[in-house]
DNA sequence: AATCCGGGGTT
DNA sequence: AACCCAGGATT
């Protein structure tokens, strides 16, 4: 692979993005960790509110949690926030605060894996370490002509090994970048232009006519769909509403409607007192329907209404008021949630 | 090796 | 509606 033109390319074409203007180690980090399964667009304005609350791994560290998973609301895997942080403590109790140059020391930290582990030292310390991500396995896949599916363990050794032998050299963080970038902007998924890619000529997909048809992507099954009951609880004259929060549940560190998952009938009111049992009682009417979808998941959540509602805070659940609702942190469906209610 | 974990932009 | 995004942890 033409490790010169794909520099030449980079200079050139290169997104100017915020953490392109620094080689904190932390910071890079803190990027990795946002961009993971999530766009470089989405990712700007979180990175950059999340920096300024937390510019070094001892403010993350000694941060409520609350106010990470705050900082953290509508990003979605919302684990990535929890780990972050915890690799943050890491870094002050056995690194003196800062983020480890030591690769196999970078591994261990929790939610660092091999991707992470090498954009941070390529990028922060110009170490030779290669980068696999979905748009570096899309180029390659591609360039050399790799059918076999991706996801399979032949097919990510191939990836490992081509990106070992593309980093050796000049410049390895901007190399690295420079294929994730292709990937972005050129090498696209859908409708690549070949026409201005700068390696286009050592391609085999391209000589062959198919680019169309390669990566080859892993199968995948269908969504799973669950239906959930959700009792919508206020209080103060529906300024204050209830919710509660489960470290290990979906939307694990969140806050939440308390919500149950209804298996055969169709949810009845009945579901709407049992979802709000644990925090006492109240008439409960039904409002309306929302769906909500993931990835791997089909959710259609039926929204409950608790009036003259005795419902009091404990250990699982508090009132929270409306207008501090981004104080901690709270999933796109439970916004979805209380706008079906007229609450937000 | 398969599954889980969010949300949203693109096509 | 399908695809997939600067992945990693868990089972």
């Amino acid at each position: 692979m033409d490790r010169d033109a794909l520099l030449r390319w980079y200079d050139e074409h290169k997104r100017d993005l915020p953490w392109r203007r620094t080689r904190d180690p932390y910071a890079i980090w803190v990027s990795e960790i946002m961009c993971q399964q999530t766009r470089v667009e989405t990712v700007i304005p979180y990175y950059e509110k999340f920096l300024s609350r937390f510019p070094t791994p001892a403010a993350l560290a000694s941060a409520p949690e609350d106010d990470v998973m705050a900082m953290w609301s509508g990003l979605g895997y919302y684990r990535r926030a929890r780990l972050l942080q915890k690799g943050a403590r890491e870094v002050v109790a056995s690194y003196g605060g800062q983020v480890p140059r030591d690769r196999d020391a970078r591994l261990k930290l929790p939610g660092v894996g091999r991707y992470t582990a090498g954009a941070i030292g390529s990028i922060a310390w110009s170490e030779e370490e290669p980068v696999v991500d979905g748009n570096v396995m899309r180029v390659f896949a591609r360039h050399f002509g790799i059918d076999s599916p991706l996801g399979a363990k032949e097919t990510d050794a191939r990836m490992w090994r081509e990106a070992e032998a593309l980093v050796r050299g000049p410049r390895p963080g901007d190399l690295n970048q420079s294929i994730m970038e292709l990937g972005a902007r050129v090498c696209r998924p859908r409708s690549p232009t070949c026409l201005v890619c700068p390696i286009a000529h050592g391609c085999v997909a391209k000589a062959e006519g198919r680019q169309a048809q390669l990566p080859v992507p892993k199968v995948k099954k269908a969504p799973r769909r669950v239906t959930l009951a959700t009792v919508v609880a206020t209080r103060d004259k529906r300024r204050e509403i209830l919710l509660v929060k489960q470290e290990r549940a979906l939307f694990g560190g969140l806050y939440m409607t308390p919500a149950l998952e209804v298996k055969g009938a169709a949810p009845s009111e009945a579901h709407g007192r049992a979802a709000l049992a644990p925090f006492g009682s109240g008439r409960i009417v039904s409002t309306g329907k929302v769906e909500h979808i993931l990835s791997h998941r089909v959710m259609e959540v039926t929204v409950f209404l608790a009036t003259h509602g005795r419902a009091k805070t404990n250990s699982l659940g508090r009132f929270v008021a409306l207008d501090a609702l981004h104080t901690i942190g709270v999933a796109s469906l439970t916004k979805k949630i209380l706008r079906s209610v007229d609450l937000l």
